[in-house]
DNA sequence: TTCGCTCTGTCAGGCAGGCGACAATCTCCA
DNA sequence: TGGAGATTGTCGCCTGCCTGACAGAGCGAA
């Protein structure tokens, strides 16, 4: 992939194109291109730290099974979107698993040159827990929603959160490529009663319902169901 | 408080006793003391930055209320904990509402000292984003078992996390000094389940229960009950 | 085109846990 | 010592969500 259009696809998210231009270059300079074919597996909870990701193309799955086989997904990290910055600070293992879903992607940087880049300036060590308080902070809205707000706000603001990238795209996307049943499990709803709001949201045409899909017609009206 | 005094109780705490010795000095000298009155209010969320606190005795409530007046109370914070910093790195209004617990004693650190703390010694940025990454992996655990594991052995595990401080304190307590209801808030259950299942553990001769607190008698089989 | 897979839509049944209610118990302070 | 407030213990009802089941629809590969 070309360094121009790496480096345009990365400024579209809010993290990178606020970095120092210095910070950005070595980052670069460091990274190395890495594809995941469908499914593959990245790494997983328990693994030892292997460094930070960005998503170029296509999607990552981040999640995490129970023991009861009950699957738990954290979130579907897309484009512009920066992970794994966790183990980078504690040297810890992997929180959660981490799978490519169909061809995609990704900006690799390994633990050991991220780890002599910040040796060298270490001011950036501040950057880049930038990147864990947003995570720190979208998971706290997250556990508090699950626990305080009714069923359909939750999922109203999720599909909000999805449509303008937890944060990281700017003119919200319209249509959002993901199974309801993906959906459910971000929300730790069954699919049944994912599907049946959703019917719900479609027969007072605030979202359109396709195959593998899902269209926000009027995020306005969304918006004010989340808040609820 | 003499400075000995304060000194070897913040050693007790994992993060402060592995900082760097003159990172703990600076700390310590541009803290200051500062004591709640019962309930009383430390900041409340949306509130700006104000820095970061340690506690020294009693307890802090961290939570949030919603729209409805349903309280969700994430933690509470006790002796060698600290928190706060989330703002410092991104500078953003304050996620939760932090009250006093009775009398408390705490040690506050304000942002613009630590700002320019950090600014002197940019490597220390490091030391404090370890923080933020305990708290985000504790908030993950709790999200997945909020949505993967059935109430008593989310309700075991947090007994044992409450008795080790969350990791912070090494020979766990025995008496836990919280009412039930409090319990039940952390977990997102009502008071009468949390009661019912409390109850069971007893008549297991697991904890034994008093007025405003739960002794554990068999650590060891609430943390099988916790895996399950 | 046809087959197989994935995804959607919708039922009925069951139950975990919320809610309201109320009595009993404990603590503390006047 | 007594009374107020906080906490615990325990009902019963009811609802919201899960489970299982199955039909139909969309999609892609052979």
């Amino acid at each position: 992939m070309d360094m121009q259009v790496l480096r345009s696809r990365l400024d579209k998210g809010q993290w990178f194109s606020h970095l120092p231009v210095p910070l950005q270059d070595s980052l670069l300079a460091a990274a190395r291109v890495r594809r995941l074919s469908p499914g593959q597996r990245l790494f997983k909870r328990g693994d030892p730290p292997c460094g930070l990701y960005a998503v170029l193309e296509g999607s990552v799955r981040i999640g995490a099974v129970s023991e009861q086989g009950k699957e738990a997904l954290l979130s579907l990290v897309e484009s512009p979107h920066w992970f794994g910055e966790i183990c980078l600070f504690d040297g810890q293992p992997r929180t959660h698993d981490a799978f490519g879903l169909g061809h995609c992607v990704l900006l690799h940087i390994s633990q050991t040159a991220l780890l002599t880049l910040l040796d060298e300036q270490p001011a950036y060590w501040r950057q880049l827990a930038l990147l864990m308080s947003q995570k720190l902070r979208l998971t706290f809205i997250n556990l508090e929603q699950l626990s305080l707000m009714p069923t359909a706000a939750r999922l109203a603001h999720r599909l909000l959160m999805i449509a303008e990238g937890y944060g990281e795209i700017d003119p919200p996307r319209r249509v959002l490529q993901l199974p309801q049943e993906q959906l459910a499990s971000m929300l730790s709803l069954s699919r049944q009663t994912t599907n049946q709001i959703l019917k719900d949201l479609q027969g007072q045409g605030i979202v359109n319902l396709k195959y593998g899909e899902i269209e926000i017609l009027d995020a306005q009206r969304l918006r004010m169901l989340a808040i609820i």
